[in-house]
DNA sequence: GTCTATATTGGGATAGAC
DNA sequence: GTCTATCCCAATATAGAC
């Protein structure tokens, strides 16, 4: 995954990591092309030369910068598994802490970045897609397989199609309205009927009760 | 809408018509800041000095095709509202016929176009989805809300909820598998396979039978 | 309105000193 | 590794003739 070669030592440095961290938030803020590598510099408190002895081209810093956050992202998606309570419960549970990730700045925005230049850099479109969407439907899809062998997910599920149902109910048009930047922005009590919303649907139609 | 204020002979010269066309087709294909001008020019069969006597700047071109391009995904989005069919039936079809316009590469192409500049585009990003994805939902709402009024759907049912479900499970991540880029592409059956799903969580779900 | 030719700027990448 | 200064090209936009 990582493409650098750099000794070590070089990894760390200060001046390196200062300029991730400058270009991490420009290129997440305006996308690749908007970001000039003088800005990138500036910003990091830089020279250009100093920068390209760092990474050989602009496209070499955005595939560092891109990959590091999709690591960011996958770990922070550790869910909330929860099998001791009510189905509606913890759908409701789960729901409501899926649709604050998705919803979340950083995940919003790699969204936008992943569509924006998943087809010029379709290395960058696969890292981002196992990371983010595929890596979340698995964990849902293997809580549901945890919940169906227990008996309150119906037998004939398929819990992988079941996932995806409901991470996409919760995702609706909430994500697409963030990011496009249309307001407004959903209230806290909207959030919570949208999840319950989605909870209900899969209850009545996944679970056995 | 329009933001053109030429007389009503130039909105239709040959010239600025070849210019809208090589436009839209090198917008679609590449984004915004990829294609320049003089690429349009070539395309277009025309100099760039023809091209800025139409408009006047590469934002305004830009505008203009996606203010198109929006006009006409929004005029292609019919739906075959049926309800002399039962339910299920019904709602399969629909749900084919919507995941077969969702997938076309316009529209796919416009999801991807409209994520990428919308933040550089407000306007654009409005008009885009008020003429896709909103529309499409009070589209498909409108029709949910007749089926109701018929008690084929569940008197408690909030058909604009509802139908935001339906079409975000249709969604799901073949299309943003597609925007991406990220093979491989759906099947035939695997599509008739997930509009039959998606209908049958929409019966379970909402339906009164 | 349409052309050819050009002005001008912004930005990716590098040379050479230290 | 880091800097300053610079090269060089691409791309937006315009001048001026027809």
């Amino acid at each position: 995954m990582s493409a650098s070669l750099a000794p070590a030592e070089s990894r760390h440095s200060p001046k390196r990591v200062a300029v991730l961290t400058a270009a991490g938030q420009l290129f997440m803020e305006n996308g690749y092309a908007a970001v000039s590598m003088d800005a990138v510099a500036r910003q990091a408190g830089v020279s250009k030369a100093t920068l390209y002895a760092h990474f050989t081209s602009k496209e070499v810093l955005f595939a560092a910068v891109i990959g590091d956050r999709c690591t960011e992202m996958a770990e922070a998606l550790e869910l909330i598994a929860v099998h001791d309570q009510p189905l509606d419960q913890a759908l409701q549970r789960l729901a409501r802490h899926l649709l604050d990730f998705i919803l979340s700045p950083h995940v919003m925005t790699m969204f936008r970045i992943a569509l924006s230049e998943g087809l010029r850099f379709p290395d960058l479109a696969r890292v981002y897609f196992e990371a983010g969407p595929l890596a979340g439907r698995n964990r849902v899809a293997d809580w549901m397989e945890e919940e169906r062998r227990r008996g309150r997910l119906r037998a004939d599920a398929d819990t992988r199609q079941a996932a995806e149902h409901f991470i996409s109910m919760l995702r609706g048009t909430v994500l697409l309205r963030g990011a496009l930047g249309i307001p407004p922005a959903p209230t806290e009590a909207e959030l919570e009927a949208s999840a319950a919303a989605a909870a209900d649907v899969m209850r009545r139609a996944y679970g056995t009760a």
